[in-house]
DNA sequence: CAACTATGAAACAAGTTGTCCCACAGTATC
DNA sequence: GATACTGTGGGACAACTTGTTTCATAGTTG
């Protein structure tokens, strides 16, 4: 795990054939939604052999969690140590990735499917985390500053930060700009400060 | 459409066969998700036979469209005219919705079809307006009655109402209480007012 | 009671799913 | 560069699913 000489070499055809599958689930992903994605449909779009992908993923929900896993924004913005502009930034970090199509679909496919498939729901909780932790983070270095309240309640600040973000995104389908973000941060500010 | 004796007698086994049919549908719906809602699936589960289902619904978009539309709940609260009392009210309203299981379902099932199918997106479309009304209504009277800035933008009220209750049980897949609704609405008023 | 109409069962062709087997080609080792 | 190895993709397969049609039967209406 740490040594060079204990990583095991794979075999080049593998990750080949594992690079186009996962590429080509999500095309389909996009394009038709989850429930096209059948090793079938996966098999004709790769060019990867059907007995292939059924010997690397017997289950089409392993299919659908390593793409959706190895494909999901990360990118987060990093923290200057001023409450306010960080908090900009990484909203409007988070305000990018909510507009790309791609991403948002995923995003949807994981709150349907974390609802049944107990796979789903680990990959969403670890998403979740990951997705406000710099928030988190920001607010947290804001409390140690002494520009938030001792007693800020972390978890309810992520709630109302990115709340009507993804709100706005997921329920009402309506864009919104870098003014709306501004507003929101403002808004917290105001009554927390 | 509007006199009594225009209004078709519907011949009462096509009454049973639709009820018995969109109940099977919810039942397996929530016990395993839009994808296992097939006429076959439908037929076993709630007697109906696979060509009566053919002939009500000859696509199961439509079958589960209108499974999800009769069954989403529509309750709301009534405004009583005192602006912190009235979001109150109105937002435990919508908590108990979110902590109901088949309605979260739901929930999940619309945003994610909507995405791919124009009917679930016409469907979400027209339950948020509805699920937004009654919280919009008590901001625009509070603006009327002086009780919030006139120049209040009421789609970015409800989105900071709303926003947090929606992205804590679907996102976070957290609970919340009532202390949590106080909060949210003290939070609003406390900048707002 | 007679005319009507929705129902569910059965049978069907077409398509999909998961599995297995095998010839072949790309990879590693001597 | 010959040899053993291992992943690949094609073909064949049975089991199952999907959407249709046909029909005898039973519930509904006047």
């Amino acid at each position: 795990m740490s040594a060079t000489g204990s990583v095991k070499r794979v075999d080049p055809r593998i990750t080949r054939s594992k690079t186009a599958a996962l590429t080509a689930v999500r095309e389909i992903l996009f394009a038709e939604g989850w429930a096209a994605v059948t090793h079938a449909a996966v098999a004709a779009r790769s060019g990867v052999g059907r007995s292939t992908l059924y010997r690397h993923w017997p289950d089409v929900v392993d299919l659908l969690r390593d793409a959706i896993a190895g494909e999901m924004a990360r990118t987060h913005s990093e923290p200057k140590g001023r409450l306010r502009e960080d908090l900009l930034a990484e909203l409007n970090t988070i305000r990018r990735q909510l507009h790309d199509p791609a991403n948002l679909r995923l995003i949807r496919v994981i709150i349907e499917r974390a609802d049944i498939s107990p796979s789903f729901a680990a990959l969403k909780q670890g998403l979740y985390r990951e997705g406000s932790r710099t928030t988190a983070e920001i607010i947290e270095s804001g409390v140690r500053r002494g520009e938030l309240p001792a007693d800020t309640d972390v978890a309810f600040a992520v709630d109302q930060l990115l709340g009507p973000l993804f709100f706005r995104r997921l329920l009402v389908s309506a864009a919104f700009d870098a003014a709306y973000v501004d507003r929101v941060v403002n808004g917290y500010l105001a009554r927390a400060s």
